[in-house]
DNA sequence: CGCGGTTTTGAATTCAATCAATGACAGTGG
DNA sequence: CCACTGTCATTGATTGAATTCAAAACCGCG
């Protein structure tokens, strides 16, 4: 699987993605609670972000989409992480020098925090505390299921198991959803060619398990079989 | 590949191992000076430690493999994640009925404190929670990590990633590395069979990029090449 | 020593990557 | 307005690799 021959430029201009409203509304208030503490900062869509997450710092996503990738020295590239409004956002000090951060979408915000304003914030609100540690989790947890989703068997069972826990991410006050990133970057988070991505959507389409409007409207045909979803079949 | 033919049955007594020396002495100081206020407990090998990682909560390994795994309902097994001595330790509400623990080495020893607990001692102990935070993004790291070595495009070379992050994380005092986990465990871990992975170790023997001393015995043959190591290279 | 589990090797099949080409669509400039 | 251009998306044919099925070699252990 050579991926490398691909554009790297990004379609799709998805602004104001939510995953979760209730916790969107506490990072929210959080946020604005913790005022000058902290910064925030706007990006437009493609826009690199290495700079802004260059110190180790934690933050987190308000608005829009963040790639973490991995350019191999090839020029192959691999994106370990994507992460929408409220999910958290840790940086290991060497982090910076074998990931890169980009903004996937227009309207893209995000918020970090420095280890000592952090660690001054704790005293006068450990609510803060458990709050970063838990978001924490969120991330470990969402990164495991990941993991769950790339150790499929089949190249099928990958993309399903991708477009379900994207389906689950992403509002859905509206079906069909609208995917937010393209197949070259669903190729390059599970790691197949984008050609198999294609062939594994036409092949669920086909199946009746997922309908298609236009290439970015999904609509996940929750089946009884499906409901049990994944993690809960390979 | 189905992998549900496996045995499960665990090898391997491994007990004592360190990730990181300095961070395994601050992880003791740190649980030995939070005393009371969190639990501790040991496990044998082969032991599930579900029932006490039930409630939400938060904890790290002090010694000993802590595995976290997903059952699929065909019986498959995947593994998503190793713990070792060091290792940090979130519980997502939910993770508790897709997830399952054991310990995969005899005198695995755990620490564990619950979200109130935490919240009432961050106020008292500021620097417990950058502790915290700093410990789940080291494990966020390892977790992308690894999703970068599940992702590469052979399986020799997810092999050769998943033997190169092991070896580094395991106590390297003495060559060769004693290899903590069986090759169906390697196999679950990264989403291969175990046949290939044999396959795998055989043909990086033969190419010169690792040394065997019985299946157990490892020595990289870290030569110029191969410091770009991986991530750098897939 | 023989037994259960692990590790390795072999041969046949299935599946995904690769190479190559076409179609769909948006933005651009004549 | 329409051809032009670049990217994204899809499909086909072929090659190469991993899974599967099967069986042998190895190892620790009672």
């Amino acid at each position: 699987m050579e991926m490398n021959r691909r554009p790297h430029a990004i379609s799709g201009e998805q602004n104001g993605l939510r995953a979760d409203p209730a916790r969107q509304q506490e990072l929210l208030s959080l946020t604005r609670e913790l005022g000058t503490e902290l910064s925030v900062r706007p990006f437009r869509r493609s826009e690199c972000c290495d700079g802004y997450f260059a110190s180790g710092a934690f933050g987190w996503v308000l608005a829009g989409i963040v790639r973490k990738t991995h350019i191999f020295e090839n020029g192959q590239r691999r994106i370990v992480d994507v992460m929408m409004a409220g999910d958290f956002f840790g940086l290991d000090p060497d982090d910076a020098s074998t990931f890169s951060f980009d903004a996937a979408a227009d309207g893209t915000v995000v918020a970090k925090i420095t280890s000592q304003k952090l660690e001054a914030l704790a005293a006068s609100r450990p609510s803060l505390c458990l709050f970063m540690v838990e978001s924490a989790c969120r991330t470990i947890s969402r990164l495991e299921r990941h993991i769950l989703v790339q150790g499929c068997t089949t190249s099928t069972k990958k993309v399903r198991g991708y477009l379900q826990s994207m389906a689950r991410r992403l509002p859905r006050d509206r079906t069909p959803v609208k995917l937010p990133l393209s197949r070259y970057d669903i190729a390059d988070h599970v790691g197949i060619a984008v050609e198999t991505v294609s062939r594994a959507i036409t092949e669920l389409q086909r199946r009746g398990v997922i309908e298609l409007e236009g290439p970015r409207g999904l609509s996940m045909r929750c089946s009884y079989e499906l409901a049990k979803g994944l993690p809960g079949e390979p």
